[in-house]
RNA sequence: UGCCCGAUGGUGUAACUGGCAACACGUCUGUUUUUGGUACAGAAGAGUCUAGGUUCGAGCCCUAGUCGGGCAACCA
């Protein structure tokens, strides 16, 4: 059918570069992507943005996605950061074509070095790390070439051999490329290809003593799997001219040459996303682990109550480009609590109970009353509540003197409880200090919800979530807060982040009450407790203590 | 001082390759509502960093400047 109002979306600037290769004969079937992770932290929102992105060309183009992990440095990276990465994507509900990792093709690397070596391409260098930083010059002045930059051929291929027996202490010798040491580009003056590690390696054991770096791991580990287009952030830029440089030296022209491309990184506004830092919160007890929900991390997310949906969502509304970005975290917000109103039950729960006495309601009379499900969604259905003479209503709900366009329970007041009735301040009992610890009403009894009545269709100023003080179980709530005062933490460098922590980033109440539908509520469930926001189980929840997490308030209103 | 990026409402992203600056989030109004939620209707808010130039016409092209970011790890 035609359809002449299609939405034309437009495409963001890595898109056009496709489009653009495809226009000019490079074949749709032959579109490969990849997404990189170095198993050396936890994925975050960050990641999201260069996963979305990737795996979102996968699926746009039909072409398949490798997951890499590039564990070229033994001394960071662990197999446990390999499983939770996987974990994560899994969840997110990507589909990797291939596991790879750059570690599978030490071998090869290792060959093409040695081949470069014989075309005097690269050179053993046998100096200190200061020396070499030395002659490196700086960004105005030109290097000075090494001393040992004109070695015979032989002799450097002697050297590197007995480099990867591990004949030699770690720092007696690199590898370096032979380019140029008085180029513009810094990482152009002749960069280190191998360093000598005797290190354990999480899948090669100890089968290396010379491990590649990334300049000379990456865009070869790209040519090998035949990626077509490989994307990284912005601080790649300038590594772009040695990566091509790296890929002249073993290009078959029958082969796909890939392409690296730059965008930038996500930031969010109130919180830190680089894994040094998320790295320092949890080392030093600040959060509770990398999974902790005030966390940006994927896994914080996840525990936190947000979807896979509402983090594409986000990163799709986010956007690519090459200007730096800090997002607001309104925005994550919003994509979460639109996710959440269509699919989730509408719950009542007390979080600070304050009791309140019907003080005309029977004695020991109880009724059901029926609460929809969710409104959003008519197939939900329906569930009945116990009503009763004495319940818990939130003490912010209680105004003893309450003017009329708060919708709140006052002296003289009334407001309608939700599914229940109408009913009116009469009275508020106070303890010694003079805090409310009670408040007695009178309800009006032909006014029960859904009855039809001309009372139960009074229109009263407020509606309060309340549940029955004898029919409810206790849970514990955890709210959480931004977990900085500031939106970027990280910009002074002066300050130390850790210093403008958010102290009520986290509020644990242990004594709120919750309708007895949620008695059999299980881990990463869902749900909207009405008027306050949406929850989800924690996954440290028992029977006989259920923990939620508040994922993120309702819209405030007022 | 060198090189490389970038600059569009508060935030982010568009503007079909030069033709009245749009969308989302946020903000504010109103309507509906047994959630101060949702939904719906509407409003305010940028004249596109600055100055020149090319052009009938520039947010898009050119030049210079300004501002912001990146680049000198045996990290990735």
């Amino acid at each position: 059918m035609e359809n002449s109002n299609e939405e034309h979306k437009s495409l963001n600037f890595i898109e056009q570069i496709i489009e653009e290769d495809l226009a000019g004969g490079f074949s749709a079937n032959q579109l490969k992507f990849r997404f990189p992770p170095e198993p050396n932290g936890y994925l975050h929102i960050g990641h999201a943005k260069a996963f979305c992105l990737n795996f979102g060309l996968g699926e746009k183009y039909n072409a398949p996605v490798n997951l890499r992990f590039d564990d070229t440095n033994p001394s960071k990276e662990e197999q446990e950061f390999v499983d939770n990465i996987k974990y994560d994507l899994a969840w997110m509900g990507f589909k990797w074509a291939e596991e790879c990792y750059s570690s599978d093709y030490f071998q090869q690397l290792y060959d093409w070095a040695v081949l470069m070596i014989k075309k005097g391409k690269a050179y053993v260098d046998s100096q200190s790390s200061e020396d070499m930083a030395k002659q490196k010059g700086t960004p105005t002045t030109t290097g000075t070439n090494s001393p040992f930059r004109d070695r015979m051929v032989e002799e450097n291929l002697d050297l590197f051999n007995r480099m990867k027996q591990g004949k030699f202490k770690e720092g007696e010798h690199v590898l370096r490329a032979k380019i140029d040491m008085a180029h513009t580009n810094m990482l152009m003056r002749d960069p280190i290809m191998y360093r000598v590690m005797h290190k354990h390696h999480h899948r090669t054991g100890n089968d290396w003593c010379v491990y590649p770096m990334y300049d000379w791991t990456h865009g070869e580990s790209d040519y090998i799997e035949q990626i077509s287009h490989s994307l990284c952030s912005l601080e790649f830029k300038a590594h772009r001219e040695l990566y091509d440089w790296f890929l002249d030296q073993v290009y078959d022209k029958k082969q796909i040459r890939p392409k690296q491309r730059e965008f930038s990184r996500l930031n969010l506004n109130y919180t830190v996303m680089s894994k040094r830092k998320l790295m320092q919160l949890v080392e030093e007890n600040m959060v509770n682990g990398w999974d902790d929900p005030r966390m940006p991390t994927i896994s914080g997310l996840r525990r936190r109550g947000y979807t896979p949906a509402a983090i594409r969502d986000f990163i799709d509304k986010a956007g690519v480009s090459k200007r730096d970005q800090m997002i607001d975290v309104a925005l994550l917000e919003s994509c979460i609590r639109t996710d959440l109103n269509k699919s989730t039950y509408r719950m009542m729960a007390v979080l600070h109970p304050l009791k309140l006495v019907i003080t005309n309601y029977l004695e020991g009379k109880t009724e059901l009353v029926s609460a929809e499900n969710n409104p959003e969604d008519e197939s939900a259905g329906h569930r009945e509540i116990i009503f009763s003479k004495e319940i818990f209503i939130e003490k912010d709900d209680f105004l003893e003197e309450c003017p009329n366009k708060i919708f709140k329970l006052g002296i003289g007041k009334e407001v309608r409880l939700k599914n229940g009735y109408i009913i009116k301040g009469e009275e508020a009992i106070k303890d010694a200090n003079g805090n409310v610890v009670e408040v007695r009403c009178t309800y009006d009894e032909k006014s029960k919800s859904g009855s039809g009545t001309e009372e139960s269709k009074r229109k009263v100023q407020g509606t309060l979530h309340w549940v029955s003080a004898s029919h409810n179980i206790t849970a514990q709530v955890n709210v959480y807060n931004r977990l900085f005062t500031v939106e970027a933490p990280d910009s002074d460098k002066e300050v130390d982040f850790k210093t403008l922590i958010n102290k009520d980033s986290l509020s644990v109440l242990k004594d709120c009450k919750m309708e007895l539908a949620l008695k059999d509520a299980k881990p990463s469930e869902r749900y909207q407790f009405q008027r306050i926001g949406y929850f989800c189980v924690d996954k440290d929840s028992t029977t006989e203590c259920l923990i939620f997490n508040r994922t993120v308030t309702l819209k405030e209103g007022w």
